[in-house]
RNA sequence: GGUAACGUGACCGAGUGGCUAGGUAGAGGUCUGCAAAACCUCCUACGGCGGUUCGAAUCCGCCCGUUACCUCCA
């Protein structure tokens, strides 16, 4: 089964290939970086690091582009309308880049944490001036923009009679956009259409970061940013672009034209993909409802928000029990039932560690999955295991369906853990099977959903010796000693698990 | 105000015109010195009101609620 992608460009699922196979070209809109991440923050990058894992386990080749907007985000369209570096960087007496570096750094760090990979070219806004003044330039000899007073601005009525389709993403038409637009705004009266977007701003006398261009000093656009730097690391066509729903306009829509409007007319990407929102507690995170959680806020519990810190994984885990393009409710109850569910994959993977290395070097017959059986009848235990271990995969072709995925891999960590407690059941699946039904396993759990340990203070050595001092007294019947040990252990948030077969180790999912 | 989307059991969330989602929580059981974990079993819902249909939670209409975009926002 193919894998399909639901491409907001034509509103309905996709049978994905990429343009030049092996290679995929996949661009996500990063953030602007003038103050920590908040949580809505981390989906988008989550949900495009799995797609990103799970074409890299399909056998592509993925080059990742998320760039850093440090330049050119405005507080609004009006003129007025401060740059979001600037203002942070005159709150704080800083130089605007020396906050874009701050907040660049605390990014990637909150991005590692949540096991995300780091993009194969980050590129910054601030150093692609070039590029999108060039990019301005084409779009002004193809006479789809003009300028007014240092400024240029995209002329969205004459593209559109050109046969450019502004709107075509976001499903909206110019005249409703007009009809909707506000004319309150300052600095419309040098457009000549309310629709028209700034391709490059003139700096105002107190404008900090400014450059030298054809048209005066000034700044990039926002939209441009996007546009220029995806054409120089991707190409003018290529197979991926992602980014959440709110992007989608005017953003996404400015970037197409704008793409549209160059020397090399093409939307740019052929997929369009974009993810939905967070909500906290069933409303929009923001700062007068007291539910504005940044990352480092809910990594380290210091927010009045929720009762106490979750981990990164924890996240990353709740993330992926929805699906991308639904929209998805955060809460303490929610978090902590994902920590749990988070906790019992991880033992999972100790379980597989235990079987298969139980297994030793013996290889049995080969077993495949979804093998049309020459006989009627029920499958063998060992092509059961292998179906299982197939449908994770066949869900994850389904638009990345995560939710359906994780839910595949649960139904498979509870047959290993029914093999587990019977023995003859494990020795009627095989080696064969159970070796690949683990790599399956693992595979999904590790490097698709990119799931880890998260380090804990306990090392498997040291574990191993207190389990010595429990068997010890347990053998002697010094129960007193023994409840002591365990006592200790549940406080480290560590479990011991009494097994017919001897004494384990396992994290508490408390 | 305009335009979209969503509304599922105690909680989070899949999914679908007729067939078990899954996780968490809860109940009973197996195992166990007691537990925990694991396993087995149970609880099993689709905002409200109409309509289409043999049959709808799934399609249509209206209402209510939430969210998003229209204006910076992942």
């Amino acid at each position: 089964m193919p894998l399909t992608l639901y491409n907001t460009l034509t509103r309905q699922k996709e049978t994905f290939e990429p343009l030049h196979p092996p290679q995929v070209g996949l661009y996500l809109c990063g953030p602007t970086v003038y103050n920590d991440a908040h949580l809505g923050n981390a989906r988008g990058p989550i949900v495009f690091d799995v797609l990103t894992r799970y074409l890299r386990h399909l056998g592509y080749q993925v080059r990742y582009v998320r760039n850093i907007t440090d330049v050119g985000h405005l507080e609004s369209d009006a003129d007025t309308g401060e740059d979001k570096l600037e203002k942070a960087a005159k709150a704080k007496k800083l130089e605007p880049m020396q906050v874009a570096q701050h907040y660049t750094n605390s990014y990637r760090q909150a991005m590692a944490s949540l096991g995300c990979l780091p993009p194969d070219i980050e590129p910054q806004a601030s150093g692609h001036i070039t590029e999108q003044i060039a990019l301005t330039a084409e779009i002004l000899e193809r006479g789809l923009a003009y300028e007014a007073n240092g400024s240029v601005y995209f002329d969205v009525p004459k593209y559109n009679a050109e046969g450019g389709q502004y709107g075509r993403l976001s499903g909206r038409v110019v005249e409703e956009l007009l009809a909707g637009t506000r004319t309150e705004l300052a600095g419309q009266e040098e457009k000549r259409s309310p629709a028209d977007f700034a391709l490059w701003k003139k700096a105002s006398p107190q404008h900090i970061m400014r450059w030298p261009s054809p048209w005066g000093e000034g700044f990039p656009g926002w939209h441009l940013e996007c546009s220029a730097m995806s054409r120089k690391y991707l190409g003018a066509e290529f197979d991926i672009h992602g980014g959440g729903l709110d992007l989608m306009f005017p953003h996404h829509e400015c970037e197409i034209a704008q793409n549209e409007g160059s020397h090399t007319p093409s939307p740019g990407a052929r997929f369009w993909l974009h993810n939905n929102m967070l909500t906290v507690n069933g409303a929009k995170m923001s700062k007068s409802l007291g539910n504005f959680i940044t990352l480092p806020q809910m990594f380290s519990g210091q927010t009045s928000a929720l009762s106490q810190s979750y981990s990164p994984m924890t996240l990353r885990f709740f993330f992926l029990q929805a699906h991308y393009r639904s929209p998805i409710d955060l809460s303490d109850d929610a978090l902590q039932a994902a920590r749990k569910g988070y906790r019992k994959l991880l033992n999972g993977l100790r379980l597989l560690d235990k079987l298969t290395g139980d297994l030793g070097e013996v290889s049995g017959e080969e077993v495949k999955a979804e093998e049309t059986p020459a006989k009627p009848g029920p499958p063998s235990p060992a092509q059961q295991l292998l179906n299982l271990a197939a449908k994770p995969f066949a869900f994850l072709d389904d638009d990345l369906n995560t939710p359906r995925a994780v839910a595949a891999v649960f139904d498979l960590l509870k047959r290993f853990n029914t093999l587990a407690t019977n023995p003859a059941a494990l020795a009627e699946v095989g080696p064969a099977a159970l070796r690949e039904a683990a790599a399956a396993y693992r595979t999904l759990v590790q490097d698709v959903l990119g799931l880890r340990d998260e380090p804990r203070a306990n090392t498997e050595d040291l574990l191993g010796l207190t389990l010595g001092f429990y068997q010890e007294a347990k053998e002697a019947k010094a129960y007193d000693k023994v409840d002591q040990i365990r006592a200790a252990l549940k406080s480290q948030g560590i479990v011991i698990k009494d097994t017919k077969t001897g004494v384990e180790w396992a994290y508490s999912e408390e």
